[in-house]
DNA sequence: TTGTTTTTTTGACTGGGAGTCAATAATTAA
DNA sequence: TTAATTATTGACTCCCAGTCAAAAAAACAA
């Protein structure tokens, strides 16, 4: 454990209040609203030294990304613990990522914002790690779930390899969350609940894939509720107050 | 029908010049770079020319996305309309977006875009509605496709709504894509052909909600050889020359 | 045809923001 | 205490979206 000098201490603090200056600002009016001299007057830090810190502005986004890609991997931890069949632990994940989605809403959009630039290839190792590492976390960890399932003989792949089956909850999920943030009127296209909606769609993936128990032979809303109640019971009454506060 | 005077003529082919230009520079060198003072040069009219045709420069970005998504409507249409059980047209349509994304990807990244920023909103009127119109369409055709299934006898829904099962698999689409848009290294995680899964998810996703046949009761992949040949054979065509000049 | 009005086009100009860098200040090492 | 090194600063440059007064073109009238 090496010690910091105050100096060096102060450089790290002051990386920190950027990034959450940053992410306040996005979290308001969006990445595009995203101002290198509005950071600077709001951080009371010079432009020049925020360059210090980051590559461009562009990876201050990759950095929030990073960030906020690492706290899913927790919340996907924690999911991923919970207490029962692995097809229960599937459920858990795609609670985890709704809450997630519910909770940062703006780091969904910014994620996506990545996923179509070609702002990664140029963010500073630094971040891009931080990011990719993250990232490759969270899928290994659904992959690993998956993999439970199939050693457990609930679920028997032919052709398909397990990580395939990981790719299709992912797709399922960013792609549902994608439309969603979109604020497509989905009413208008007949879809009244999608976040129902996506839940059913999850589970009627995997009893494509025949993962034992299927979804006719199991209570999943009630699984859901346990989940709620005693893996992300904080979580929950935080999404609360802000429906309340808005 | 209205006879246009040369000079309408001229305004409204300037129109269409400015969107070419406009599309080749994103084809070229992705959204960001799209420059209002060099589509003027490129095209020969001035800046100004161009505002008077388009609100802003995120307005140009919308037509095109517009353009493209009454493309995929055509390429949907003809899926559609492919002889056979609706479970087989589901399989038309999802080659058609494959093809679609194959043969436009930037245009998707575009559509990503403009759904994860507000742009759309601060779009002229007549361009958001050729985007959302064809849109519509688009959706409304896989909503059709699935009554069909139920019309047939073909698929039983017990909650679920039709619309629920066409959000399911445009979520699969947007998503499975983006994430292969993305440039992220699949095969680092395990996928070793993204394109094969997402076909085998669509699959299993239709399976789950029991709509018959299912696909090991049929042979799918040799359905899509067919489609390949009878609805598709120019396209397909196309992306093999794409492929090769690469 | 010619003069007059209306419409269209133009590109110089403005404002805002990303990124730079020479000058300055602070820190560390001697 | 002083020299050398390192960090900070903000004025500056460059780029680009969007504007607008002036000029050109088109439509209209006599």
């Amino acid at each position: 454990m090496e010690q910091l000098s105050p100096k060096q201490r102060e450089i790290r603090d002051r990386e920190s209040l950027i990034l959450q200056v940053a992410r306040g600002m996005i979290e308001q009016s969006g990445s595009t609203q995203l101002n290198m001299d509005k950071i600077a007057s709001e951080t009371g830090v010079s432009k020049g030294t925020i360059y210090q810190h980051f590559l461009h502005r562009d990876d201050i986004l990759v950095a929030l990304a990073g960030q906020s890609m690492a706290v899913r991997y927790e919340l996907f931890s924690r999911a991923a613990a919970f207490k029962g069949k692995p097809r229960e632990r599937v459920e858990a994940l795609g609670q985890a990522a709704g809450l997630f989605f519910q909770l940062h809403p703006m780091q969904f959009k910014l994620e996506m914002l990545l996923q179509i630039n070609s702002v990664r290839q140029r963010a500073s190792d630094q971040w891009r790690n931080l990011l990719h590492s993250s990232e490759i976390r969270c899928m290994t960890m659904v992959a690993g779930i998956v993999r439970d399932g199939i050693a457990s003989g609930d679920l028997e792949l032919e052709t398909a390899q397990p990580e395939d089956v990981s790719f299709g909850l992912w797709s399922m999920s960013i792609g549902a969350q994608s439309i969603i943030a979109s604020g497509t009127q989905l009413m208008e296209l007949g879809v009244s609940a999608p976040n129902v909606a996506m839940y059913h769609n999850y589970r009627a993936l995997l009893d494509g894939y025949n993962w034992k128990p299927l979804s006719c032979e199991w209570d999943f809303e009630q699984v859901q509720q346990r989940i709620a109640e005693e893996v992300f019971a904080q979580e929950w009454k935080e999404v609360g107050q802000r429906a309340q506060t808005r």
